[in-house]
DNA sequence: GAGGTCTGTCGAAGCGCTTCGACGGTGTAT
DNA sequence: ATACACCGTCGAAGCGCTTCGACAGACCTC
């Protein structure tokens, strides 16, 4: 069984090849009978156009790349959602995605890139300092990077506007009262990455609150449950009447709430909680947790978005923040 | 900046297209005078092949496809720890990788196959009665399934041992003296959408449990805090004797600590834990939980090591079944 | 009704690579 | 010395597609 290639589509249907190419592509006029005709054939044969070939005669293979980090101290299951909603886009794009993983480094881009296999690149969790962003400046495709490094200047950057998040949730705890509130972060070797969300979320919860004339800090927060256990336990006792919390890590979510029971305190009688995750995460916790909502999906299909125009030759922002939205559950409350 | 064809290397090396064709593949004996030659050709115009040409004269597109599910009640993280080793190692075997989700189904696949875009798949969380499976029958291209459908014939498919991970845990619950046990699942969905390593699991730990003579249930359990809880409380009540519990639910690892907490059951005085999750997972517990690794690595590195072998040629076993392994750490205890 | 403009279709020239058969040149056996 | 094998290299023929220029015919316009 040979397979069915687009010569064999135009004989059938008694046209000439580059007719059936014009049919499929709608690059030109094509009368409404010749063309049904043609997509008959298309079907009765079972055509499927050769990618090689495709991309070979016209320059484009129709695949973008998506580089994820798969490194330690990410937040596995928003990456997840977020790979998701980009091969969604892109496949509604008619894109396929290849997958990368960050460890082949700027090598891995420009063999990617120099070999035509893809049109184009999604990068994630670029850190502030990152080997692979001055290369992107000089590859000939197009590129989108979710996060900003220290100099965004010639790239497209998507992001979720994590200062506002930060910002969000210290507001949101103003408003109901509370004079004390600390935020929970990532892990110090995120900071230490310098990946550059942590630390926005940090300063704009720290910021706000000082304008609403509150006490508010900020740690990082490893993952364990003794950890997490030991951290609280610690700002507790350097801030006894800290009444309002802010955590930013997927993972420490349900061991802070173990630990605030451990060590007595009520959510949200004696301590109000806000999260920063995905609404699985907080809608699973004992209490639902208010929680301002990584919209990881929404990142994706922006990214694909922009990249699918600058493919296209538009010209995009080169940054695009989605603001953040809080959704209050019963872990928060007046104090 | 026009990009560097093989013409141009072999034009720089002054050899003909083949020979630098040859020298790169070593598909035929050169001289290594030549061989040096080309290769600083290569180096100093920075030539990389054209993916496309190169699949489209060879038939080989260097690309294999991995087909994720991303659907609910998946483990998320260990889906990802797999994704990366399915890159690394698809990487040593110079080939890329290209993204699918389940959600375009049957035709998804046939699209990647038909249009030559990859040369193989790798498919995960293959269901029992899975409509992709009699599609991987029909198609060219070779296909490695994770996970053991119904009707496993003409395939190739690789697995944990669930049924063995079951008995495992029921092994070492036994060896401690405990008498009377339990298994803690998968939600209720996951079982009706006919998964199959959830029932394996049970099956035999069950099995196993009652070749020891003990008594050993397995129930569902879903994943939010409050559920958990009930479902804790509600087989104490049904079981008053019970001292043994196993958690296969990753999600769910946490809570159920934290629900046997709040029922005043101490880990591991009152009650051992043994979980079937990743390592990370259990060491992060409190305490840290003897538990069933699930070698998500290892499961992938193996689906890509059979897949190239078939691209090969070669013919490889229907069926590879990983042995798990149980690491005992603060969780179990002598009854 | 001559000239011009569209429309719809065709043929052919690549795109950059692999691979097959051919062919000098050198070494080995007779 | 002759025959033969083999080694290293070359040239050319595709792989299946897109796209450009050409062109026949239909339709206007003055």
């Amino acid at each position: 069984m040979r397979t069915v290639t687009i010569a064999d589509v135009a004989k059938h249907a008694g046209v000439a090849v580059s007719t059936v190419s014009y049919v499929l592509s709608g690059k030109r006029a094509i009368s409404a009978t010749t063309s049904q005709r043609v997509m008959q054939s298309v079907r009765a044969l079972g055509y499927h156009p050769n990618a090689g070939a495709r991309a070979l005669a016209s320059k484009r293979s129709n695949v973008i790349a998506l580089v994820l980090p798969l490194r330690a101290g990410m937040h596995l299951p928003v990456l997840m959602q977020f790979a998701t909603s980009v091969v969604t886009t892109a496949r509604q794009f008619d894109h396929d995605v290849l997958l990368m993983t960050a460890d082949e480094g700027p090598d891995g881009l420009r063999r990617v890139a120099a070999s035509a296999l893809v049109d184009g690149l999604v990068l994630m969790d670029v850190e502030i300092h990152d080997p692979r962003v001055p290369l992107l400046r000089e590859l000939e495709e197009p590129s989108v990077l979710i996060g900003f490094p220290a100099d965004a200047s010639g790239l497209t950057c998507v992001d979720l506007d994590f200062a506002r998040a930060g910002a969000i949730c210290a507001d949101h705890l103003a408003s109901l009262g509370h004079r004390e509130i600390a935020l929970l972060g990532a892990p110090n070797v995120v900071y230490k990455r310098g990946t550059g969300y942590a630390e926005r979320t940090m300063e704009g919860f720290v910021e706000a609150g000082q304008a609403h004339g509150m006490t508010a800090v900020a740690w990082p927060c490893e993952e364990s449950f003794d950890e997490v256990c030991a951290t609280v336990k610690a700002l507790l006792e350097e801030h006894p009447a800290l009444s309002g919390l802010v955590v930013h890590n997927e993972a420490a979510v349900g061991h802070v709430l173990g630990a605030l029971r451990v060590l007595g305190k009520r959510v949200p009688e004696d301590m109000s909680v806000v999260a920063i995750c995905p609404d699985d995460v907080a809608e699973r916790a004992s209490p639902p947790l208010t929680s301002v909502l990584i919209p990881a999906a929404d990142v994706g299909h922006q990214a694909v978005r922009l990249l699918m125009a600058k493919l296209e030759g538009s010209t995009v922002p080169p940054a695009t923040l989605l603001e953040p939205r809080l959704t209050i559950r019963q872990s928060t409350r007046k104090h």
